[in-house]
DNA sequence: GCGAATATCGAACAAACGTATGATATCAAC
DNA sequence: GTTGATATCATACGTTTGTTCGATATTCGC
């Protein structure tokens, strides 16, 4: 995707932000107004320059109609929902979560405080299953510094993310599997975020045999 | 809320069908051609009734502007996302859930099976935690009146609905709990639904002091 | 220094659109 | 049998809105 200029994100984002809200796309003299620019055509020609890009795709002869196409800025129904982004492996870059590593885009419920500073990790192996978090569940994370003890967290352990308890003892910061298979690991880490919320997909066999009623 | 009649109705449908595949409010005119009205003054005459019944709000001399209030038309972001009702109690109706029980509507990932067909059920009690499933945790149970031995589902017992996994012995169906502590139950049951997702939320306490980097 | 991309302006046109008017027909309720 | 809600029509007005045109200024790489 080609990089955009300060000024067209501001007006992707403005444009994001008011279907996010109001449910409705904004009109060219609305985006003007509120971006402080005085001519529909300033804001016509971000429209353009955000289209030849592949942001957004514009429905001729039609008003109000933009439709966002990257999904990283594609609003949410009224402010019930954020798209948040599935990350199959977390970096160790400063910056935090690379954008390459991210699967797809699912819709979580905001007001139940997930919102746009968390992503989905999804949790590889047995380790956590008495806390109920088994292989496969998709852990939704704020990114996040630090944490308290007892907190649920994503630490970062060389280069591999894993989910893990987060307990002191004697003032030294440590990982605790709740498995009893599992070691606690006391090696260097640091914390990426803190587990705020679980998703988890039951199969779906669709087998009409052996059903009880 | 006031009922609606069925061409009101078919209006509120499309307009919600629109928004949701489209992301954008059809016109009058719009609408009219979909429903096979010649005339836009039939179409603005159905979104006055339904504004007056508080199913919409017009925002005046703005076009497109159409806002919908009732939740359980309210229209969700493109395809991915779906508004399912939470219900506190399973009523024993014979048409399914209540609509009168419904606390709140929350947006889930459609794509991962979970469709118009289901609804959320907050779980009570400890009784399958060794099945990761815990007190205070949502499950996404879709509406069907039967399911395969090893599906955890939803059953009613008497006036009660509780989360189990189904069992067969020697022919029979009974209930299993999926904890040490309970005892499987031999009584009569009904399927409301199979569990085919969960959502949890982890507490997100706000204390500055203890934090641990 | 010179295109190319970015960013802005004011003015103007045609199409799309919300809204109003006035009229007709059906159906249920009182 | 009249009243009210529902459902429809055709036409028309005024405004909102997308879009175009011509023009200017800045920044950046070459």
């Amino acid at each position: 995707m080609q990089p955009l200029s300060p000024r067209q994100r501001e007006v992707l984002e403005y444009v994001s932000k008011t279907i996010g809200e109001q449910g409705i796309v904004p009109t060219v003299r609305e985006v003007a107004r509120a971006l402080g620019v005085r001519s529909p055509a300033t804001v016509q020609q971000h429209i353009d320059s955000l289209a030849k890009k592949g942001y957004l795709r514009r429905l001729p002869d039609r008003m109000r109609a933009l439709e966002i196409l990257d999904p990283a800025y594609a609003p949410t129904m009224s402010d019930d929902a954020v798209a948040l982004p599935v990350v199959g492996k977390v970096s160790a870059g400063p910056g935090g979560v690379a954008e390459e590593l991210i699967e797809e885009f699912l819709p979580v419920p905001r007001h139940l405080g997930w919102n746009e500073g968390c992503f989905i990790l999804r949790v590889r192996g047995s380790s956590m299953i008495d806390a109920g978090i088994f292989d496969g569940d998709m852990a939704i994370v704020r990114h996040q510094g630090t944490a308290q003890p007892g907190d649920i967290i994503v630490a970062l352990l060389g280069e591999e993310a894993t989910v893990k308890r987060l307990c002191v003892e004697d003032g030294a910061p440590y990982l605790k599997a709740e498995n009893a298979a599992f070691a606690p690991i006391h090696d260097v880490f640091s914390i990426t975020g803190k587990v705020v919320g679980l998703l988890r997909r039951y199969e779906t066999r669709d087998l009409a045999q052996g059903r009880v009623s």
